[in-house]
DNA sequence: TTCGGATTGTGAATTCGGTCACAATCCCCA
DNA sequence: TGGGGATTGTGACCGAATTCACAATCCGAA
């Protein structure tokens, strides 16, 4: 939408730096070199200056960075100046701690269905929202303008589940489930506790990481 | 340990070709073509090849890779030839999820401690293992060969976690907290909600992925 | 035994991401 | 008002990862 695109590494970067700044702010920084922020995201300067070229920003050169400025350049690159409605579906073990947790409430993420097909599940009272069933998913997500589903349910209905959000409109997933989702145009982003291990498994010998 | 170093990229993507391969066999596939396994794992066919070619595997031209020998191969790769100690730090909502979750009992990750610092927590029991106080963890990670740490704490004392562990001699972590770990050797793999959400909000808005 | 269809393995080309290095610019202070 | 120290913005380079394309090879059928 905005001017150019932003690279896929970039923007997977963009939420680190808008917390250190966040935490920056906090402490009452008002300026940050992109020195700074890269000790605190773990990468290269010159890194840091070359994604934030691509938000247009204008640092200063000899000083750096407003650090609230910059904050609202990310938010808006991000699109962060609005609400986002988020549904989790299948709500066990995981998905109820990803009801409970906050941690976005701060952010414009906003929890607005929980779904399971358990009907000892369904009618639970998680956080301040309560279970309701699967079935009613559809109705909802037109009504309350859902954008996000995350899926926490077994791997073996994790597909169905996700072509059914996709049916419903849902464009962005995202998948806790160990399956690799097919999909026609959603945006899937996967997250797998085993995978994450494996990878470190292998770290593990081969240490040059 | 083996002859070549295997990209990253590559090894990122060898959990997902083995996942595949298990299912494949749980339906008695016994031959696999790259093509098959790219369907699968949502990837391009010469990009299977190429990855799988890193392993020095053979497959059979004409005809494709024998499943439970390329299973093998690859867990040969991953070094998933013996068993991985790991503990979890912090048993709140997401640390008892990760602690219920037995997706890895199948594999070769097992889950010998968990640790958190609230005295209305220690002494509970999630799964079959008992919550301990984290001041016993340095001396059980010395004694039972951990090798992997999970953090699922509050992110304001993540890090301290983190340079616990790698104290102990920990030198892969799996971190939940929203933070980046500051660490010296250790090799860290961050997994974090809102960075995720954050990400596929800007999807939504330049669609093209 | 030969042929056709299928599939691998991999060099070459391409795209993408990361790093370097430095001119351009700014602030502050003397 | 001028100079020194700091820091940005970015072109040029480098390396990693992806994709392409095709010869090499195999199986099975006729
Ligand atoms: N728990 C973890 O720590 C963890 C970690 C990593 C990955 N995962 C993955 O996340 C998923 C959930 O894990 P969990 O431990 O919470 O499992 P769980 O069994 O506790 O929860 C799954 C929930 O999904 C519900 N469900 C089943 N079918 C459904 C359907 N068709 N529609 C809606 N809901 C349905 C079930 O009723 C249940 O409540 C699994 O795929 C698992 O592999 C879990
Ligand atoms: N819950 C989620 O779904 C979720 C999702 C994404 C990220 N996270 C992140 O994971 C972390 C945990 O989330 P949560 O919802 O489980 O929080 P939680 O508050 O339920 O659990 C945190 C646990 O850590 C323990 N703890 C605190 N200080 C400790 C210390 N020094 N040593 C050991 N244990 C300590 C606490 O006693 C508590 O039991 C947070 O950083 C959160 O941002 C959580």
């Amino acid at each position: 939408m905005n001017s150019v695109t932003i690279p896929k590494a970039t923007v997977a970067r963009l939420p680190l730096y808008l917390h250190a700044l966040e935490i920056l702010a906090a402490e009452g920084t008002c300026t940050v070199s992109s020195e700074m922020l890269a000790r605190r995201v773990n990468v290269n300067a010159a890194k840091v200056r070359k994604d934030l070229s691509f938000l247009g920003t204008h640092g200063v050169r000899g000083v750096g960075y407003d650090s609230s400025e910059l904050g609202t350049r990310i938010r808006e690159a991000l699109g962060l100046t609005r609400d986002f409605g988020v549904v989790i579906v299948g709500i066990g073990n995981l998905g109820a701690a990803l009801a409970n947790y906050d941690g976005f409430g701060e952010q414009r993420f906003h929890i607005v269905g929980l779904y399971d097909a358990d009907p000892g599940t369904i009618g639970s009272k998680v956080g301040d929202l309560v279970v309701r069933d699967v079935r009613h998913m559809p109705a909802d997500i037109a009504e309350n303008n859902v954008e996000i589903g995350i899926i926490a349910t077994p791997a073996a209905v994790a597909q169905e589940v996700a072509t059914q959000l996709e049916q419903c409109g849902v464009r962005s997933i995202l998948n806790f489930a160990q399956t690799v989702l097919q999909v026609e145009q959603a945006d899937v982003r996967r997250v797998d506790l085993s995978t994450e291990l494996q990878i470190l498994g292998y770290y593990l010998r081969h240490d040059q990481s």
